[in-house]
DNA sequence: ATGGCATAGCGTCTATGA
């Protein structure tokens, strides 16, 4: 089974970069965020037209999660229980089984910025719901952009970005807060290349000269570590014209 | 290095991203 992850910086744009990548990849089960459209205009037809289904929670020019699957989605929900949030940022379902949670967790623009402030509160909200989400569903997955990078191994500048929005304190323990309920980084439970990010820049040429972080991320709960057997970010469509800024991190799990 | 880019909206600029 694949399970990956993509914030595709509007679906509008990105539609034909991710029907290839569907089509090459054939993953059981792709999340996308910021697809930055409302639902009447998610593009289920063109999905069904190969062999997936999908669900959508969008808005106009901001944020937008789904989740797209080759399996029946069972379950389907949106947003945090116990959050109000006019943003839609959160969508989950179960799938072959396993609970699949697609989320765009807020950038926080600065840590001195209100919006900080948001991020920490959805996080903490994040936390509680996945606490009861576990007890529900043991098998589980958090797939989506963090807008975390969790290590200093994880940032191309970690001197430069110290303390700064995505690599702060709180944001950290937040992350950390995650992996105590018992989720696990699955990039992480394998030998990866130094300097492994999925996100860059548009300008300077952050790409070509690696200047990226690592904040998309795909976390398992405990009892789908041992099923776990790679892990990779896919740089490819980063290298296509009008690319996202985002690339694809997938996870290979045995049936 | 603090921008230089990309996207969407009802727009010729602003807001946002990370």
């Amino acid at each position: 089974m694949i399970l990956a992850t993509w914030n595709v910086n509007s679906l509008n744009v990105r539609l034909p970069h991710v029907l290839d990548w569907l089509n090459a990849h054939q993953p059981d089960v792709l999340c996308l965020q910021e697809t930055k459209q409302e639902d009447s205009k998610f593009p289920y037809q063109a999905l069904a037209d190969i062999g997936y289904h999908a669900i959508h929670s969008g808005q106009k020019t901001y944020n937008g999660v789904a989740i797209i699957s080759r399996h029946p989605i069972e379950e389907a929900t949106h947003g945090i229980i116990g959050l109000e949030d006019e943003q839609k940022r959160l969508i989950s379902a179960t799938i072959q089984g396993i609970r699949i949670i697609c989320a765009y967790i807020p950038n926080g623009q600065s840590v001195d910025s209100d919006k900080y402030q948001y991020k920490l509160k959805w996080l903490a909200s994040l936390t509680r719901h996945l606490r009861d989400e576990l007890a529900l569903h043991p098998k589980l997955a958090l797939l989506g952009d963090y807008n975390i990078a969790p290590e200093d191994r994880d940032v191309h500048d970690p001197k430069a970005w110290e303390g700064q929005i995505l690599v702060s304190e709180p944001e950290r323990d937040a992350f950390k807060a995650l992996s105590s309920l018992g989720l696990h980084d699955a990039f992480r439970l394998f030998d990866q290349p130094e300097s492994s990010f999925s996100w860059w820049d548009y300008r300077m040429a952050g790409f070509r000269r690696n200047l990226g972080m690592r904040i998309d991320h795909i976390l398992v709960s405990t009892p789908l570590v041992s099923s776990c057997t790679s892990s990779w970010i896919d740089k490819a469509p980063r290298k296509l014209e009008r690319p996202s800024d985002h690339t694809p991190v997938v996870l290979d799990l045995k049936n």
